[in-house]
RNA sequence: GGGCCGGUAGUCGAGCCAGGACCAAGACGGCGGCCUGCGGAGCCGCAAAUCGUGGGUUCGAAUCCCACCCGGCCCGCCA
């Protein structure tokens, strides 16, 4: 069943909306005709929304399953009711852009456009509106905020980070086109452990400049630092547990962790064998590299200036790396928020002194506990959050024992400082992060900020695995984003340069690269976010139909055209495009701002991923079929060069909606 | 133990929220065709699906409800 879809919005045309405004308007008309002369009680029903995509076109381009509703009111077949129906609306409507009205077993309503109405009205909207064509602005404009990528500032952004980029990313593209005012915010987890230990290392091995990129340089000195201290913990565990004499069970168990590490530890050395030597020396000579980390952890928070100097200067020698990486994806943010800013500014210390207040906070063995299942039975909360009865919602620690905050308070404080600028918050994070923001929400509701809980939307994105197992940075087992669009370019150059070898040599690196990253996007946005995925080169590197190659290649062969005619001139009328090809590349013009809309207010990239690429087949179809340049009746050939031009103009703006970069030539 | 998400041809994947012409879109792979006029990264055709399983609701279920099975994930004084 169709939803419906606002008619006009601002002053943007929506050719397929007006079309369905029209049969909503003629059906009401003809269902209040059909109302007066039985003599049954007709119930108020949602007529819009029993208007659907018929299956092909021989039913029409709209179909009304209304008539099945009425039958069982009125006790007749559903077809004779649609008769009635059809006939009803013959009497008491004036059309415009429906051409017909049809009874079609087994008791649809089917409504046929106009085709030369509607191809008048999209070919002049395309035109009028160019560029805009299709963005429908929304009545109810929001300050919103997209959070995403916030990728760990410890080693380089992987594939499946990079996921939540490009989608965070293609989010933020259609929010604003949608016409809210959005601002993208990356999260800078710096005062975890994991930023201390690269720090750490660093320091170690005396500030070195990087060599090479430089989130892949420190991203190397990370996980070299880490396997080695802890193996120096587990070696530890395992000694103390010999001595207290501890269960053989538990002893195997660390002893077994401990010779994975080992094994890590090894395909390290190999690959790194310069900083493994010196670090590992270097970090031996450490009476304690835990308490080392621990005491780095406990100052910055602190923001002692040392510590905080050196804390930051790494953190930023990574983000330099981070900034390369998504530049060259065409990912860029309006703000970069440090967690660290966090707990200096006091944000973190007064929401937890507010939810200590609340009567929702407990102690247990010197830790602060938040009690979210009192809050949430409290409160009320299932429904809102959409979670069954038994959903078990465990207590959430805000505070160590030693007084230090744990991610999850923070994130609530974070979360809370982008409301400070906005009216609605959107994070994009993994799947399994599910829980964490029900606790943020439950919080939200304790501290008073229910409105904002309303708000506030959690864009899951599922995994992407490799070969079937979970991405690990520290075993190695991943893909850099990187990797991926270097391998991806070098593929786009080789085809680029075997296809077009006359163009010049820097023409065909642009291209390339348009190509290259664009297939990277298309590949991860064309799946739908939640859904979890291998990791396939094969998918990535597919030039071929249901690819940003196919997309660009029907854009590329729009502009082969315009470059051979050289000339164009206006079409007198548009009356002359009913071939088969014609009207389906129309309608399916006609049809974008529905999508767009439909896409930003389902927060959906997805469905214009599938949109672009059946235009693109649209395209490719008529221009096989279809003569443009040496058809000898000129005004025939101008009204098949505006069809062009709108899908150019088409093509470009959904391109752009997603983050892809379309060539002329390719 | 509790929960969340997913399960659609050999593979990948739309449709599911808002049930209707579904004998289920599209792609990859397979098979067979199409360049003496706009670039073949294309077009046309063929083969290929117990819509995870079993019940239920309904005139009608891939779609809603219940139970179960499989896969991923979560339930830390990690982030």
């Amino acid at each position: 069943m169709a939803q419906t879809t606002e008619h006009k919005q601002g002053d943007r045309a929506n050719p397929f909306g007006s079309f369905r405004l029209e049969c909503e308007s003629v059906l009401k008309a003809g269902y209040s005709s059909l109302k007066k002369t039985s003599g049954h009680a007709f119930p108020d029903l949602d007529i819009a929304a029993t208007l659907e995509d018929p299956p092909n076109q021989t039913f029409g381009h709209l179909a009304s399953s209304l008539s099945f509703e009425l039958a069982k009111i009125q006790k007749k077949k559903p077809i004779d009711v649609a008769k009635a129906l059809a006939e009803s609306i013959g009497h008491v409507a004036k059309l415009d852009l429906i051409e017909s009205i049809e009874a079609s077993e087994p008791g649809y309503v089917n409504f046929r456009a106009n085709p030369g109405r509607l191809t008048e009205l999209t070919l002049r909207s395309v035109e009028r509106d160019g560029s805009e064509y299709g963005l429908l602005k929304t009545h109810s404009p929001e300050k919103t905020v997209v959070e995403h990528t916030s990728a760990n500032p410890a080693r380089p952004i992987h594939i499946g980070t990079a996921k939540g980029a490009i989608f965070g990313d293609a989010l933020a593209r259609l929010l604003a086109a949608r016409g809210h005012n959005v601002r993208t915010h990356f999260y800078i987890d710096d005062t975890g452990r994991q930023v201390a230990i690269m720090a750490y290392g660093y320091k170690l091995l005396g500030e070195p400049t990087p060599k090479g990129k430089p989130d892949h340089f420190i991203g190397k000195i990370y996980s070299v630092t880490a396997t080695l201290v802890e193996i120096e913990e587990l070696k530890k565990r395992v000694a103390l547990l010999r001595q207290t004499k501890a269960s053989d069970a538990d002893i195997n168990a660390q002893t077994k962790s401990l010779d994975e590490w080992v094994g890590i530890a090894a395909d390290l050395e190999s690959k790194y064998p310069e900083e493994f030597d010196r670090l590992s020396k270097l970090i031996s000579k450490d009476p304690d590299p835990e308490k080392s980390i621990q005491q780095l952890i406990q100052k910055y928070e602190k923001k002692e200036p040392d510590t905080s100097a050196l804390m930051r200067r790494v953190a930023r020698i990574i983000l330099t790396g981070f900034e390369e990486t998504l530049r060259r994806a065409r990912i860029r943010f309006d703000q970069w928020d440090w967690e660290s800013d966090l707990l200096w500014t006091g944000r973190v210390a007064a929401l937890v002194s507010q939810l200590k207040g609340s009567g929702f906070t407990f102690n247990q063995g010197g830790a602060l506990e938040l009690d979210v299942a009192k809050a949430v039975e409290k409160f009320g909360l299932r429904e809102t959050l959409g979670v069954s009865p038994t959903f078990e919602f465990p207590p959430l620690t805000l505070l160590r024992s030693d007084g230090t905050s744990l991610y999850p308070t923070r994130d609530i404080a974070y979360t809370l400082y982008k409301f400070e600028s906005a009216e609605r918050v959107i994070n994009v994070i993994g799947t399994e992060q599910l829980l964490a923001q029900f606790q943020v929400k439950v919080a939200f509701w304790i501290t008073g900020h229910q409105k904002e809980a309303e708000k506030f939307n959690y864009f899951p994105i599922g995994q992407i695995m490799l070969e079937g197992q979970r991405m690990s940075a520290r075993r190695g087992r991943y893909v850099t984003f990187d990797q991926v669009m270097d391998e991806t370019l070098s593929r786009a150059r080789s085809e680029v340069d075997r296809r077009s070898p006359s163009l010049p040599d820097e023409i065909r690196q642009r291209t390339a690269e348009r190509i290259a990253i664009s297939a990277v996007r298309y590949a991860i946005l064309c799946v739908e976010a939640v859904k979890s995925t291998n990791f396939v080169w094969d998918k990535v590197l597919n030039f071929e139909a249901n690819s940003a190659a196919f997309i660009n290649y029907a854009y590329t062969r729009s502009s082969g055209i315009l470059r051979k005619l050289g000339r164009i001139a206006e079409p007198k009328t548009l009356g002359l495009l009913k071939e088969p090809v014609e009207q389906a590349l129309v309608l399916e013009l006609s049809k974008f701002p529905e999508t767009f809309a439909n896409a930003a207010d389902d927060l959906n990239p997805t469905l214009l991923c599938l949109y672009a690429n059946l235009l693109a087949q649209r395209f490719h179809e008529f221009y096989e079929k279809s003569d443009i340049s040496h058809v000898s009746n000129d005004e025939l050939k101008w009204q098949r060069v505006a069809l062009v031009l709108a899908v150019r103009t088409v093509l470009k703006t959904v391109a752009g909606l997603l983050g892809l970069e379309l060539a002329e030539r390719m």
